[in-house]
DNA sequence: ATTTGTACCGTGTGGTGTAATGGTACAACA
DNA sequence: TGTTGTACCATTACACCACACGGTACAAAT
């Protein structure tokens, strides 16, 4: 698996791994079943910290791209090529989008949707 | 009018202003149509700047509490009672709640929420 | 001439979240 | 024993935004 990770671009370095290996599954460069480098290898490989790759993968086992079994490794998702495909992110900004829109129409200033906002992700109640 | 402003309070100053003349209104301490103390005038009195007088006088026209007529001056918008009670931050609050949950059951992350949230106000098309 | 609301330029502070790094430790497998 | 994913402690640098401030200018009303 040929992965290059650009530490000049400004795109995330856990980002980027997601982007490649989804593109990797998609190309059929590594297929369902198989094997991936447990996080240190690849974290090795890339020079990367463990925890940002340990990051990539967890996301990426979020999205059913890739399964880790217990402490036995971690493997390409039966489904991998369907699961790459699912964005989850553009419905949640779809989503978004949408109801922001409303509130703008009804006069709600950015500032306040963006305090509402605050609030909510961090639980405080008004 | 008695407005009291608290600089210690983390109440931000405005947020203050509008409590307090909603306040004013719901306990008929200033009726319909009576003219408010004028921006510098009451940023004078109240050792505040004009803008975040303004801003609150913005805020309070939106909500229909107050009617800016020109350059004519301010005054008490003759529904002001009712309106006061129509909280928007509610309404707002209440729904991206109920979307942000659903995100979350659906396994994305906070992090993912911020990102496609700013992406959202700041119009970037992903 | 003065006052009205409004709009534009700007500065600075403080809060908050992201991204990435370091180190250490654990239980479960081969 | 060595490796696996994972969890916890932490720090650094960066960027965005809210809030409040200062100054200046305008057209329309009194």
């Amino acid at each position: 698996m040929e992965i290059m990770i650009d530490i000049e671009d400004s795109t995330p370095l856990f980002a980027q791994l997601i982007e490649q290996i989804k593109k990797a599954v998609l190309d059929d460069k590594i297929k369902p079943g198989t094997a991936l480098p447990s996080i240190r290898q690849l974290a090795s490989d890339l020079q990367l910290n463990t925890k940002t790759v340990a990051k990539a993968y967890r996301l990426l086992e979020r999205d059913s791209v890739i399964q880790t079994r217990g402490y036995r490794g971690t493997f390409v998702h039966p489904d991998a090529k369907a699961n790459c495909k699912v964005d989850l992110n553009e419905w949640v900004t779809d989503k978004l989008s949408g109801m922001i829109s409303t509130f703008r129409e009804s006069g709600v200033t950015d500032s306040e949707i963006r305090i509402a906002f605050a609030n909510v992700m961090n639980n405080r109640s008004i």
